[in-house]
RNA sequence: AGCUCUGUAGUCUAGCGGUCAAGGAUACGGGACUCUGAAUCCUGAGACGGGUGUUCGAAUCACCCCAGGGCUACCA
């Protein structure tokens, strides 16, 4: 009974690092370990999910905290798959998670090869010995009860359960009864191994838990090997003793499971006699976001009823979502530690968010000129076949993104919203006979607003512009604006958010959580970039000035035909009022 | 109802008997600056669920109450 791959993996331990102040209740326990020395002053964390759907935003907390703390501490981390149920798990899943924590930044591969991707069914062997000597103690008995009778003998909240009568069978009955189960010798559901525990006990999960099931399945891992397969509260302790896991942290709700985590590990020894290790299992409150829902069941019923267009959709808060937006695995770490971690529900506002992905941005992204709603507007006075290159600065402060030159001619495009017929007093921006700054360029005056005939539509704007660079005058409002000599169509995503209620599952009498879809959470327009982008690299952000972060889509683009996500806006405090 | 966990500004969080007339972040209001109504920088308003007790002293300890969550799958 090795106990764990934790000795090789020691070396990997970095210098002790003095965690950050504000330990937060987590890391104040860990604080305690190391006081008493419980582990030896070791830190190992791990993030356990089953492979049956994909990850979300919520799941990325915990991985980035679980990773953090560990690193932290100089400790390590694991990343699990909890797969002791074949009927529900699939490799495809396995494959997308591992693609998740690769983009995370999370996976490690050591120098012996190895990586730090586990599987709870590679321990289906000492699992099965660990019950044998549970059987042998005569702490866990085979029970031909049914499903029915089982919850039956249960009991409820309120009542004690009643014992089952196959609970007295003798240890040999018992060990030769659970080696034919391991033979496959009986159908599903005929037989089940239960510890012997206390059927009065008022915690529900201590009465007689079953701990095999017999399920004639295969596994994506194991196979045909297997015909019993462990249940998650036999499983999961003996998954993190083995692994050397110090603090086992996982959400709220299974804090009632504790005492049957601590239990199983209490019954079992090594042949020496003494107990096998005994991880410190610590449970903390879920991340839920304002206006989304993150629940499986309701993720899929969005999926599979087509009110998005997939698990990766942009607008979901899977970790495959955010990363097709263009969210960046830093923004998602800051967002982490900003939030903290604590026991109380919570709904974090999706502005934290938000702020969180601007920031993170905001040094990284070089800045670009494009129009997502063209207006066309003809300088009068400006000649016909001149062009004319202008230098301008990719980041107003980061001075060594540098400089790349643009185009400025006698038609140009600006913004829809950045003209106004007859604007409110405080609109900085283009209205008739009025002055605005073109970003980077001259100073234009509209004279003429060209309309349709048919449609009385704003067809076109005729200004004419001062002929005299870095004018400092009077203007208050720049605008942005793009030659019709330096563009290109591209197809801008825009998205808003998915739910227009902050809590979409707290539905008023007579509702379900998709009446409070917002129906403008997507809109594609077709805009107008500049020219050098066709040659950008696929998968990198910019911000659109005055217009918000975007993302070069790399699976949707087409060499003729590039799609930028827009990530986020800008923080806009005039739209607001 | 039995067991159990949780209540600090709109939101998230710090606080571990005095240094708390409660700190930070975000959101919000005001202002400065600005060739992005961005960023940045000032600045304002905003909270200890309630009660009783222990104590010289309570956000912090105890008890009671109230509110919210979790647990009754051969799921995890």
């Amino acid at each position: 009974m090795a106990q764990t791959k934790y000795p090789e993996l020691l070396k990997d331990i970095t210098d002790d690092k003095e965690p950050e102040e504000g330990l937060n209740f987590i890391r104040a326990i860990i604080e305690e370990h190391n006081k008493t020395g419980r582990f030896g002053g070791k830190v190992h964390t791990r993030f356990p999910p089953e492979p049956n759907g994909w990850l979300h935003i919520g799941h990325a907390c915990s991985i980035l905290m679980n990773h953090k703390i560990a690193m932290d501490y100089g400790g390590i981390f694991n990343f699990r798959f909890d797969d002791t149920n074949p009927i529900t798990e699939e490799e495809s899943y396995v494959n997308a998670m591992i693609e998740d924590i690769k983009w995370l930044g999370v996976y490690k591969e050591y120098e012996d090869g190895s990586n730090n991707i586990f599987f709870g069914s590679d321990y289906f062997d000492q699992f099965y010995e660990y019950a044998e000597q549970l059987v042998e103690k005569g702490l866990a008995y085979v029970d031909d009860s049914s499903a029915e009778e089982i919850k039956e003998q249960r009991g409820s909240i309120t009542e004690h359960g009643t014992e089952s009568p196959f609970r007295e069978r003798t240890i040999e009955e018992n060990i030769n009864l659970f080696k034919r189960m391991k033979k496959c010798e009986f159908p599903n559901g005929s037989k089940v191994l239960r510890a012997k525990i206390d059927m009065k006990h008022p915690n529900l999960l201590m009465r007689d838990p079953i701990i095999y099931r017999i399920l004639h399945a295969p596994h994506h891992n194991t196979g045909d090997k297997w015909c019993i397969y462990p249940m998650y509260d036999w499983a999961h302790g003996l998954e993190d003793s083995i692994e050397g896991i110090t603090q086992s942290i996982c959400t709220l709700e299974f804090e009632v499971h504790r005492p049957l985590y601590d239990w199983f590990l209490d019954q079992l020894t090594v042949e020496d006699g003494s107990p096998i290790f005994h991880p410190q299992q610590i449970e903390f409150a879920k991340v839920n976001i304002s206006h989304m829902v993150l629940g499986k069941r309701v993720m899929i019923q969005l999926v599979q009823e087509g009110y998005v267009d997939g698990w990766d959709d942009p607008r979901m808060l899977t970790i495959a979502g955010v990363r097709r937006r263009g969210v960046t695995a830093e923004a998602l770490r800051k967002f982490m530690e900003t939030i903290g971690v604590s026991k109380r529900d919570k709904i974090i506002d999706q502005s934290i968010l938000d702020y969180c992905i601007r920031e993170d941005l905001n040094t990284k992204c070089p800045r670009v000129m494009s129009v997502l709603k063209p207006l066309k507007v003809v300088i009068t006075n400006y000649p016909a076949d001149k062009k004319e290159e202008i230098e301008v600065q990719n980041h107003p402060t980061i001075k060594e993104m540098g400089t790349r030159k643009i185009i400025f001619s006698k038609t140009i495009y600006i913004e829809q919203d950045d003209f106004l017929e007859s604007p409110p007093e405080d609109y900085y921006r283009l209205s008739p006979g009025e002055k605005v700054r073109l970003k980077n360029a001259y100073i234009i005056k509209c004279e003429e607003v060209i309309k349709d005939e048919k449609t009385g539509e704003i067809s076109e704007l005729h200004c004419s512009y001062k002929p005299k660079k870095n004018d400092n005058s009077e203007v208050r409002g720049t605008i942005h604006w793009i030659s019709a000599e330096n563009c290109i169509k591209a197809k801008a995503r825009l998205f808003d958010r998915l739910f227009v209620k902050e809590n979409p599952m707290e539905t008023e009498e007579g509702k379900v959580f998709t009446d409070y879809l917002n129906p403008q959470s997507l809109e594609i327009t077709e805009a107008l970039v500049e020219t050098f982008l066709k040659d950008a690299q696929l998968g990198s952000r910019f911000q659109f000035e005055r217009l918000g972060y975007f993302y070069l889509e790399p699976i949707d683009s087409k060499e003729n035909k590039l799609v930028f996500n827009r990530i986020i806006s800008l923080r806009d405090s005039w739209s607001k009022k």
